[in-house]
This record gives C-alpha cells, structure tokens and sequence, in this order.
DNA sequence: GGATCTGGTCGATGTCGTCGGTCATACACA
DNA sequence: TGTGTATGACCGACGACATCGACCAGATCC
C-alpha cells in the first residue's frame, strides 16, 4: 500500500513540505512525474491529509501554554465542546475516556487572560490546569514500518 | 512587528504550505517577489518556523490515540524523559506543572501494544491514560491579532 | 532639502511543473 | 505458453513559476 519511497517522500515533506517535486524527485530517486503521481495518490488516498505550516506562538505573544483537563457538569457536555471550541485560544481539544471529558491545550498570553477564560468554563465544568514547562517531544509521526 | 499581510500569508499558509509565491501574491495583494521576501524575513525572526505535512496515521495501522499522564517515581524524572523520548510511539510530550510531570500522546496500533509500551514506564513512573474518542479541536492557531 | 532606509514593482532569465506519449514489468487468463 | 492489460515508471517539450537586478515611492532623520 504505501512502499519505501512513499516513506521516504513523506518524511522529506514532514521536514519540508515546500520542496519542489525535483528535490523529492532527487531525494527519492525517481524522476519528478513519478513524485506528482505518488504525492496524488497518497493526498487522494487520505494518508497526506495536508500541507501546513508551523508558527511560534510567542510571537504573537503567546507566552503561557497550559493543558486543560475539563470535567462538564451533569447536563453540560454539549455546550462545553461548543464553548471550548468557540474559544480560539484552545488550539488543540481531544474527547476523552475516564472521568475528564475533555483535554485542550489553551496558548494565552498572561495569567490574567488565563484565569478569564478559565472562568468562563468553570460555570459548566470542574477543570484542572497544568501550565506547560518546557516540551520534550515536539510533534513527531510514529514509526511507519 | 507582523502586520495584516504577514497574516494573510500565515493563514494561507496554515492551509496550504504548497502553495505557490504566485498565488500568495494573489491572496495577498502584492507582487511575487514581495511574498517571497515577507516569507524569508518571517522565517528568519522565527516566526515562521517550519513547512511541515499532516498525516493519517490510521492510514499505518494506529487505531488508538490516547493522552497519558506520566508521574515519574522519586528520582526516576530524568529516566522518564529519556525513556518517553526513545518511544516513538509517543508523538508529542510536555512537561508541566502539577502532580503529574508530563503530559503525552501515544499512538498505538492496539490494546496490546498500548499495554506493553505502558508497562515498560510503568517500572519509572506512575501513570494514567485517557483514550482517546474524538478530537472536536484540530491543531488550530490562536488569534493573531 | 537632500541622504538614506524600507518595502514595494517590473521585466528578463533560468528553473520547475505538467502533460502527452512511450516503455518495461508483472500478472491474469485463454 | 503466449497474449492482453494494468501499473508505474521515464523522457521531452511547453507553459508556468521563482528569482534577480534595476528602479521607484514614501517615511525618517540630520
């Protein structure tokens, strides 16, 4: 399904995705058609799902990131995943098995506006806040193979 | 700093990294040459910090996805970083404040895998993991302005 | 008022992507 | 075994694109 070379063009885009298809085509081996037809192929079978960039939040002073583990109160689950998500500061949100319903990664720019959201939560749910340190494994693909 | 154009060209970027000097030009109003210096000077303040690709990875088999929360035993903090680092498996991890030192996502191809991986913290740390359902939240960025 | 710096345009040039045509290989089946 | 077909690759030509140098407009500062 996917082979070696489809590996190897994925990690080259993964470390960037703005190559031209002749440096894929270098990379690879293959000639550059042959690199079109594959990236094609794999955006069309799903596994490519899309081309992206990354920022740095500080720059837009972003200076405090903190994980948000969010327990709805009864009746409130809904309107939670609609207020969570009509926050723009939580750039990240996963639905969740156990007893914390949701996990969000919130990007703010003081304590202030950390409490201010925070708050507009803790009117529909029990949340518990830890405020990132440092990040040990940026985002990374799992091993293909 | 970054005005409404850098933006422009942020957003258009965040949804297609491939897009070409040509039709940033377009999006944004200016000239080719204009977009390619913009861009440049972006990555060089490090606001811009790389082109990278998403991908499935259900499309390799990793059917479960889940946050573990990692609190390492007593003078292990260290060997836990390293031995999270050393497992691909796990694809991002923060360090945070709070009673649990680490916060990570696991990919794994099933309960087995999830068991066996565990297992091999579980002799370092103190851990709890929440599978995960849904992610109503995709990487998303916070609000420029 | 003139020097300078910044950030833009334009146009020429060379590089790159794309498309049509072709070919080799592997496989299915008569 | 031989033939038909599907797949996935290559090549070459053409049009699109990125890049570079030259030039220009506006703001800032002596």
């Amino acid at each position: 399904m996917t082979d070696d070379i489809d590996q190897i063009l994925i990690g080259a885009l993964m470390e960037d995705s703005r190559r031209s298809l002749k440096a894929l085509a270098q990379i690879s081996g293959l000639s550059s058609p042959s690199v079109a037809e594959r990236l094609r192929r794999l955006e069309e079978r799903g596994v490519l799902k899309g081309y992206t960039v990354e920022i740095d939040p500080k720059c837009f002073g972003y200076q405090l990131q903190a994980i948000v583990r969010v327990r709805p109160l009864p009746g409130q689950l809904q309107e939670v995943e609609r207020q969570i998500l009509s926050i723009p500061e939580f750039t990240e949100c996963d639905k969740v098995t156990g007893e914390d319903c949701f996990i969000a990664r919130l990007h703010v720019r003081s304590m202030e506006q950390l409490d201010t959201l925070l708050d507009r939560l803790n009117t529909l749910a029990e949340t518990n806040t830890a405020i990132v340190k440092k990040t040990p494994v940026k985002r990374r693909l799992p091993p293909m193979a």
